[in-house]
This record gives C-alpha cells, sequence and structure tokens, in this order.
DNA sequence: CATGAATGAGACTTCATTCAT
DNA sequence: TATGAATGAAGTCTCATTCAT
C-alpha cells in the first residue's frame, strides 16, 4: 500500500543530469554528480537508469519526441511553407527560451557531438530533417519555393542555421535576452526562405 | 649533430590521431589507438605532445589558421560580396573534399562538441563568424544585402548552414560523391544569399 | 540508514599500507600492493584516500601527533630533565615495540627520507625538536644541564641517537628482542645525559 | 691516439646528478635532469653509467670510502678515544661544509632512506659504526669509556648524533653557517661524550 | 664520444556499475 | 525505495633505458 512519491524521483534525476550536463559536459559529468545535483543518493540513479547513457538518452528522446510531433503537426496544417518552416523555428527557439539548459545539452551532447550518441539517434535526428525536407518538396511542386536547391539539402541548411543560432546564444557569441529570442524566430527563417540578398522582388 | 629525420614522427603522428578520431571519436580513442594508427610506440606520442588533447588542439589550430586565413584573403578581394561567400563556401568544401576525416574531426570534436574543446577555442571559432559577419556588414552598408538581418546573425546562418552540411556528408544523410560536393560549394551560398523562396526579383 | 560497518576500512586499508611500505618501502609499494595487503578492492583505497601519499600522511600523522602529546604530558610533570628525556625515550622505544612496521615506516619513510614528506612534514617534526630543545632549556636555567651546548643541539644529538639505534634495531644492526628494547630505554638517555667518559663525578 | 677530454665528462655528470638530486631528491629527478644540469645530452649518461641507480651508487661509495679511510687512519693514531671521536666528528662536518650538497644527497637519498639504497649498502655503511665501535670497545677496556654502554649502540648514537646535527642544517632546523658549523665538530662529540648532565667531575 | 629520438612497461587515478543492508 | 560502500576495468601519463646515426 505505498502510495505515489511526493515527487518523482525519475524526474528530480532527470533535470539534475540536465543541470549537470549543461555545466560540465556529460563526459566529464560523474554518476556523482548527477545524483548530488538532483540531492538524491548515489545509487538511486541505478534504480531509475540503467547507465549514465541511458540519462542522457532519454533527455534526448523525450524532447525530439516533441520536436518531431511539433513539426508533424506543423506540416499537417493548410498554409505556405514559409509559415510552416517559421513555426518550426519559433517553436525551437521557444523551446530555448523555456529551458536553455536542456536544448544545450540535446545539441551540444547529441545532435552535434555525434560521436557515440549521434550516431546512436541519427535515425531520429535524420527523420526531423526528412519531415523538413518534405515540407520543402512539396512547396517546390507548387511553385512556392525554387527548385534547383534540392529539399534535402535545403532541410540541412535551414536547421543547420538555427541550430547555429541557439549554438551562438548557449556560448555567447551572439545576445540571447528574450527579445532577441523573439526575434530570431522570424529572422531565422527569413534568412533561409528569403536570402541576405536585397532584391527587388521582395 | 643529428640530421632532420627521414619522415617528421610528429607529422605521422597527427595524421594517425585523425584517423583514429575520425573513426572512433576523441573520447573513445585511447592513446595507444593514435600510436598504433600511426605506426609508432606508445611513448613517442608524448615525446611530440604533451597530452592527448594537445593533439586534437593542434589539428584544430593547424586547419583553423588555415581556413582564417582563406577568409581573410577571400575579404581583401574586390568583388561581390556574394562571391566572397561563394569562396569561403568553396574553400571549406575543398578542404573536406580534401581531408574528409579531418574536417569530420574538426567538426565533430571541436567546432560542435564545444563541451570542453569548443570553449578553449570560442575566440578562435568566433573569430571566423567575426570575419564573415563584416563581409556582410560591408554588402549591407554598400547595398548588396538587406540590413533587416544583422550580420552577425547571417554570419552564424551562413555558416551553420555550411557545417551542417558537411555533417550530412560525415553521416551520409546526404550523397557525399565528389559530383555533389562541387555543385554543393554554390548551392550552400545561394541557398543563404538567394533564399529559398522562388520569386521574381530573382 | 546505513549502520557502522562492522570492520573499518579505512583503518584495514591503513594498517595493509603500513606492511606493504615497511616490507618494500613507499616507492616500491604500488597501491595494488596496499588494497591486497589489506584484502580490499583497488578502488576502495580511493575511496577512503585521495592518493598514495595521503596514506602515508596519515599514517605519520596520527603517530606524531600521539608522540607530540606524549612529549607535552611528560614535560607538565615536575620531575628531572634526566628523568623526562627518559619517559621520552621510553615513549619511543614502547612505541616501537608495539609496533615495529609503523615505527619503520614513520622513520625511514618520513622523518629521515625528508625527500617530499619530510619537507611536508617538517614542521611538525620540528615541533618535536623544538619541545625536546624546551625540557633542555628548562634543564640548563634551573642548573640540571650544561650551558655550553645549546638546547636546540641537544634536542637533535638526543633525538637522532634515539632514531639510530631504532634503525639499528630495523635493519638489524644491533639485536632488537624484547631485552634490549627494555634495556636501550634507558640507556639511551643516559649515554646522552651522563656521556660516554668514565669520570669520577658519577 | 685520443687525447684526454678537456674535461672529465663522467665527473661533470656526478656533479650534475649531486645538484639535480640535491635539490629534488633521487626519486623525482629524471636523467634528463641530471643531464640538463651537467649540461650534456640525455644520452651521454648511459655512456658513462649503466643506470641511474649506478649514479647514487657511484657517489655514495666514492664519499663512502673516503669517510671510512678516514676513521681508519683516524683510529690508527695513537691518542685517546675522546679526540678520536673529535676527530671523526670534525671530518664529517669539515665534508659538509665543503660539500653540503653532496652530504645531503648521501645523508638523505642513502644513509637514512634505507628502502632500497640503505639496505643495499647496509654492509658499508656498518662498516663505519663498527669501526667507531671498535674505538669505543678499545676505549672501554682501557678504562676511557664506561662499560655499561656497549660499544656498538655507543656508535649508533654517535653517528646518529652527528646526522641529525646535519639533517638540521640541511633542512634550515638549525643555523648552519661556517661559524656554528665549526663549533659543532666539538659540541657533537662533547655531547656525547661528556654527556649533557652537569656534574663535579668534569 | 655524443645526441636525442624511440620504445614500452609500469603505476596512479578515475569512475561507471554492482551490491549488501 | 534508498543508501553509499565496494569493485575492478580502463586509460593517461611518466620515465628509465635503448638505439640508430
Amino acid at each position: 500500500m505505498t502510495r505515489a512519491p511526493a515527487v518523482d524521483k525519475r524526474r528530480v534525476i532527470l533535470d539534475g543530469a540536465v543541470r549537470a550536463f549543461a555545466r560540465q559536459g556529460f563526459h566529464t559529468s560523474r554518476v556523482s554528480d548527477i545524483a548530488d545535483e538532483a540531492g538524491v543518493a548515489y545509487g538511486l540513479v541505478y534504480h531509475y537508469f540503467t547507465s549514465k547513457d541511458e540519462i542522457l538518452h532519454t533527455l534526448f528522446l523525450e524532447r525530439w519526441d516533441i520536436l518531431l510531433r511539433a513539426i508533424r503537426d506543423t506540416d499537417a496544417r493548410d498554409e505556405p511553407a514559409r509559415d510552416k518552416l517559421g513555426a518550426i523555428s519559433s517553436f525551437i527557439v521557444e523551446s530555448y527560451a523555456r529551458d536553455p539548459e536542456l536544448m544545450q545539452v540535446i545539441i551540444v551532447e547529441v545532435t552535434r557531438a555525434a560521436s557515440t550518441f549521434g550516431r546512436t539517434h541519427l535515425a531520429k535526428i535524420r527523420e526531423a530533417y526528412d519531415l523538413i525536407a518534405h515540407i520543402v518538396r512539396r512547396a517546390q511542386e507548387q511553385g512556392e519555393f525554387r527548385t534547383d536547391i534540392t529539399a534535402e539539402f535545403a532541410a540541412l541548411a535551414f536547421y543547420g542555421a538555427i541550430e547555429q543560432v541557439l549554438t551562438g546564444w548557449i556560448f555567447d557569441l551572439i545576445p540571447g535576452d528574450p527579445e532577441h529570442l523573439e526575434e530570431a524566430k522570424e529572422l531565422i527563417v527569413e534568412t533561409i526562405c528569403g536570402g541576405l540578398r536585397l532584391n527587388a522582388g521582395r
């Protein structure tokens, strides 16, 4: 007759891990650092997770599935590709605004640090590119986007630009205050869709 | 009086390290893997480098300085910013074409895996962004580029797009045969400068 | 709530270290030798101590503080300096009789092998000399001891004689059976206080 | 038809070793430190010595044989034991005055740090004690010294007192300027022969 | 003789994971 | 659930010694 725990220790550990990973990086974080950060005992981490790796996997998968769902939902809407990409850009920036440490961990330790984890989750990551590429491809078919740039290529460029901007915030290369974040949502997509070139057509 | 050795063992070790890091990643590569790959004795690695880290630092700095010089040289030329960015894109793609393993190591282990190394070399990395931003800024002043996207932001987006495309090749997300590489040089810059949108102005 | 362990593993490790150090010397003892001798796993040594050095430090400090306290207690008594020195001599010889390996380690590896450790603990070691010198100085002031030999000098000579006798036992230069040990307590102090010379005054 | 080298490199290396060992201790001195200190190339050390150990052995044996000879010469003289011990004391202090670094190395790294080297040279070291004990024994037989303190024991105490005083100088526990050194020669022997006790007989 | 590059065994230390309580 | 002591494999770095020139 055990009642539900006052706090979800599993969650507490995941949150501690985010803070530890964000501060010291995954490799430099010891399991004891995670436990300390979470305020739980050393061994409890292994009660909820089979390995240190699994914690990072979990953090990534949780978040990435949310992202994939968001992209799918966006794509389902009936609106110009430009707006869809805008929505995706907004969603990612918004995610960063809400939990910068978590996004930092996912980008720095998984998405970009392809070493072990990236490779493990390559399929998942690719899924996002594919979904974006799909949006682009449809836009090309419908005459909204140019066709001389392949959809796959465009998807990478788009996502790469977003991640780099986030990286810029993470490492203080560009100002990351709320105002700039808000502004960036639109600028990112405009950069990719509209291009830097100043021309009459716009 | 010792004469110069027939082969530069230091170079041999660096080359071995590139292969080891490219195959297994920096963290997973043991110093003995580097030595094996280079075909030298374990201890010799420490004869030329003070630590495993220093090897990666050296690889990065060697290459990055070449990149910075290339960007500076490009900027010095008198031509449209569009062409300058094209030249930079070409240079980076070309670097990848010539030594994909080295570029993989630099991107995957340093530039993107900011954890420990990125932070160390942040200043160096930023230098590249700044140089690119400078090109953009000048283009904005001269009416070649639109001004509603800040130069710093544009630089990040541009560089991010390139890196992501390279990452795409590295992880086989998009075809990376010579033909595609050649084509990409131009496509990258056209994506960023021209934008994806199909419009009359072009 | 974890209860106190049946055996104090920290103590077990220290004891194992004493045996290892006594047998092979500090430098020649590997951490694995200590663990083996203590009958614990390799890593447990580092659970309780931060380094191999710290183990030796601990052994020394534990014992030396006991010695210092003994000297202080002795000095507090109201009796001739001759008897005080006799008590100190007895205490040290007694310490050796009880745990010859520990004393060997402290003398051979710390007190005399001043290289690294001695220097670290020089202040502590000096404290002992100073306390002895203080006893001598008081005796000089009260006419018990001659004054042409400085107290500091006398303290060194006294302590040096003791240590050398212990070293003699440790290296089997002189017989170290219980009987001789007992006898030595008095002989040491008599040598230093009475002198070797045969003269009418005694 | 090679002529004698301008400088005896072997000697130069030994001298460099003394400085290195005195400064950093034997264990902490690398062979390269010795070479650097001597101003010769790395490998040359192995041209003259088979191992790092052998260098220390050589330093010790060279000096110790001189000491043994000095003791023997002293003993051969026809004079009171008191004066013989005085001569030995003088000789050792003099040795320290002339080359404190060498004496430091011999005492700190060999004589007292019995670990590996002491054991190796135990027989040699014992020889000195035996010679001193012999002097004492003769003095006892001739009624100069008391007989209740065994000669072996007395020899250890005497030598121990000397070494401790030297150690005091080495580690700056007592002032080691020339004046004090001169004075010590006599004080040491007077401490041991005359004793600290103030009594009518003297 | 002289040089210093090359070798590789060895030892410390770290830390993920297990387990008894 | 919860704790943290216990385990031991793994990896970095050091450095004495060898050797080609």
